[in-house]
DNA sequence: TTGACAGTATATCGAAACGATATATATCAA
DNA sequence: TTGATATATATCGTTTCGATATACTGTCAA
C-alpha cells in the first residue's frame, strides 16, 4: 500500500489525471486517512506506466498544455487486487499539536491556549466538512470511511473541549523531574 | 517539529540514549501520536551534537559496547522552546486498513472480514494499553495525551463494531461507475 | 483594463523519514 | 541448547514530503 497502489485504486474508480487523483483523496471523506502529494503521485504514475499497469493518453487542449489521462489496465487491476489482499500495516499518525502539549510545561500559557483552540477548531471544521458530504448513493466502503472519520473527529473535538482546563491549569501533582525548572523559569 | 525537536523534547525530561528516546515514545500513552525510528533518531542526535544543542558522554560497559548518553544544553532548551512556539502543522494520518475498505468492492468478503476484525482488535488493544498506564502523578500534558488517545481509540473501536455489517454486506445502492465490473467479476 | 488572485495541470528537487537490516552481547525460557 | 527477547548503535536504499517552477484560464474588483 504505497502511492502506486493508491493511484491504481483511484483509477479503479475511473480514468483520471494526476491532478484529479490528488483531488479524489484531498476532498471528501477520505482525506483524513490517506493523502499523497504531487511529489509522490507523478513519479508513481510514471513507474506504473513503465510497468504497463496503467496506460496514458495525452489530450491536447486549446491554449492549455496537454493533459495526461491515465487508465487502469487489466494487469493494473490484478496488481491492485494482489496488493489489497495483503495484510495492512498498522495505522500511523503524527500530531504536532499533541506533541507540543506533551511538552506543555515548556510553553507559555497563552500559547498553549492558542494551540488548543485552533486544534479544537481543526476537528470541528473536520466534522463539518465530513457532514457536508452526502453519503446516499455512495458505495459502502466510502460510507464506512465517512462514518468512521466523523466518529473519530467528534470524539477528539469533544474530549478537547471537555478537558482543556487540564492543559491550561498549572501542574500541581507530579512532574517530579522538572519541579526546579518550573518554579525558576519565567522566560 | 521534526525528529530533532522530538529528541530535544525527550531530553528535556532527562538524559537518555538514542535507544531510550525511542522507548519513551514507543511505550506509554504517546506512541499513538508520534513515533520515530532509529533511522531518524540517530542522525538527528548527530546533527544536534554538531550544533551544540546536546552533549554526549560515552559510558563504557563491561562486555557490551559503550552507551552514549545525551544531555540537553542551554542552547538546546532554547531551541526546543523556539520550536514549540511555532504553530503546529495539521495532523497527518495514514490508515492502510481504511484505504483498503475504501476499495472494498475489489476485495473478497472473507478477506474484508479478516481485515476488519484485526482492525477492531488493534483499537481494542490500543485502549487496553492506554488504560494500563497510571495517570496519577504524571504532568498534565501527559494525562491529556493519554485521555485523548483513549477517547479516540474507543470511538474508533465502537464505530467499527457497530457498523461492520456495512462493509460485510454487498453494495446495494450506488457504485454507478462499476456496475458492469461488479456483476461480471468473480475472480 | 489591468492586475491580482484562485484554479487547472505537470513536474522536479533537496531534505527528511521509513523500513529493513547488520552487529554484538546478555538474559531467560522451552 | 536453541530460540526469543532486550539492550544499544548504526547504516542504506527507497519512499515520501514540502516547496517551488512553469504556464495558461477565468473572474472579480479597483
Amino acid at each position: 500500500m504505497d502511492t502506486k497502489s493508491l493511484c491504481l485504486g483511484a483509477l479503479s474508480l475511473g480514468d483520471a489525471t494526476g491532478y484529479e487523483i490528488k483531488k479524489i483523496f484531498e476532498e471528501g471523506s477520505f482525506s483524513h486517512f490517506y493523502d499523497a502529494g504531487y511529489g509522490s503521485i507523478y513519479p508513481a504514475l510514471n513507474k506504473l506506466l513503465a510497468d504497463n499497469l496503467v496506460t496514458c493518453i495525452e489530450i491536447e487542449q486549446e491554449g492549455r498544455p496537454a493533459k495526461k489521462v491515465y487508465s487502469l489496465t487489466d494487469a493494473g487491476l490484478a496488481a491492485l487486487k494482489a496488493d489489497l489482499s495483503k495484510k495492512p500495516m498498522r495505522d500511523k499518525m503524527r500530531s504536532e499539536s499533541i506533541t507540543m502539549m506533551f511538552f506543555g510545561h515548556l510553553l507559555e500559557k497563552p500559547h498553549r491556549e492558542e494551540i488548543l483552540q485552533s486544534y479544537i477548531e481543526y476537528f470541528r471544521d473536520g466534522c463539518d466538512c465530513i457532514e457536508n458530504i452526502d453519503p446516499t448513493g455512495q458505495p459502502n466502503g466510502r460510507r464506512f470511511a465517512r462514518g468512521l472519520g466523523l466518529a473519530v473527529y467528534e470524539a477528539a473535538a469533544t474530549y478537547l473541549e471537555e478537558n482543556k482546563d487540564l492543559l491550561l491549569s498549572d501542574d500541581k501533582a507530579g512532574a517530579e523531574t522538572n519541579v526546579a525548572e518550573v518554579t525558576g523559569d519565567a522566560a
